[in-house]
DNA sequence: CTGAAAGATTGACTTTCATCAATTGATTTT
DNA sequence: AAAATCAATTGATGAAAGTCAATCTTTCAG
């Protein structure tokens, strides 16, 4: 593993913290690999024999049940996933796939257990992790279960805005037809959304997005921080 | 706080492991109340003060958006909630208000916070703790998405009937209204969703459930471990 | 540059779900 | 026990969302 990829995992705050001995021998141990698109890097319901980190590209986390499936969320570098279930040893609940060439580090479940059990340093960002990761659900829950589809785009562009630097004008980062899925319908509908939103001054061109009323969609998506603030 | 609820609460997964003198610190600083039925405990948005520890009687956790309201999630003896606001001081995302008569034990979040940060026992046990709430989030994020409410029903019956003994014939442990809302649908929508499941030998009396035909539900439930088994 | 393939959109239709209003049933209050 | 209250159910209706098929657009390999 190159020296700069080397320090850009290790200032992630889940490795911050922790002892440079203990980080070493992760680091020691973990399989660096390049992955072209769409590939399977998990399944769900298999051992998780690797906790994961994305250095460049991204990776989808999705699950499926009954012929159907979801986007669950978007990996994005540098972060990590997986590690729940890593730290349960547990199974996976979801499957992850690149979406582009992606670069990954794997580094072995066991290894990640050990250390956690060594350096508490560690173990208490984990902690902040997790809690993070656990609150980012809750939000996404409520998402979901209090906004009709039509809210939960207008916000979701408001929240794309705010990301790409509140202009405007900005690009949409996933595909539409996952942007369906993570937010919880079908690429049809969410073509008919976009229509929906240009009464308040929405306007679609590929995947540019222009607001041409920020008070009117504010206004209509009622965004709040516990649902959109994902800082927090 | 009488003898036996202090080791009640020891004995759960958080506390277990702790430093005898952290976990009697912890209790002294706490604050045990009986609360009247309908009360709320905490409302979303507010600094998280207190971590609650349910020692009888049962908790709600509900939120809120634009006039809308739904439940989250039931607590029940004896466990926590809030846990991840609490070591990451940050505002509630739910609210929670008591179901019936309830003795709850207030911990001062900040208590929990530096106990967090000295005892390391403690620490991973959060670790475990909020990973199995992670998981639990996701199940339940993947059963509002990959179901239709019929199918969530079906599959609710037979995580109760399970949780109930494995009986043919069980009881709900909650009103229906509130089931309603926990799975994300109307009480009226709840009604007709019974009745879609008649022909698969469900029977409703009240409160009481009849599975007429495992094998029928079943078949029509597809229940999953990774969704369904909240134990992994 | 062209054609093939994949994604996106549109329209027609169906299913699912929410809402509203009325009624029934159960429980509590006085 | 009667009245009052609240939950549950039912029917009628409308809105939201999924499905299917056809068409348009974009991308990209040859």
């Amino acid at each position: 593993m190159p020296d700069s990829e080397y320090r850009d995992i290790r200032r992630l705050n889940l490795f911050s913290q922790m002892a440079e001995e203990n980080f070493t021998s992760l680091m020691r141990g973990a399989y660096v690999q390049n992955f072209p698109a769409q590939i399977e890097l998990i399944t769900e319901g298999e051992p998780s024999d690797f906790f994961h980190v994305v250095i460049s590209g991204s990776v989808d986390l999705f699950s499926s049940w009954n012929g159907r499936d979801t986007s669950m969320a978007t990996v994005r570098p540098i972060s990590t996933f997986i590690l729940a279930a890593t730290i349960k040893d547990a199974p996976y609940l979801m499957s992850a796939r690149t979406l582009e060439k992606s670069r990954i580090a794997l580094i072995p479940s066991q290894d990640v257990r050990a250390i956690f059990d060594a350096d508490s340093d560690f173990a208490r960002a984990i902690v902040t992790e997790l809690a993070q990761c656990y609150r980012s659900v809750i939000k996404s829950q409520k998402d979901l279960k209090l906004r009709t589809s039509l809210e939960r785009l207008a916000n979701y562009l408001l929240r794309q805005q705010r990301h790409a630097g509140g202009e405007t004008v900005f690009e949409l980062d996933f595909e539409k037809r996952r942007l369906a899925s993570v937010l919880g319908m079908t690429p049809e509908n969410l073509s008919r959304a976009f229509k929906g939103l240009q009464p308040y001054g929405v306007t679609v061109t590929g995947t540019r997005i222009t607001i041409g009323n920020q008070g009117d969609l504010e206004h209509f998506a009622k965004p709040n921080p516990l649902i959109d603030d994902f800082s927090t």
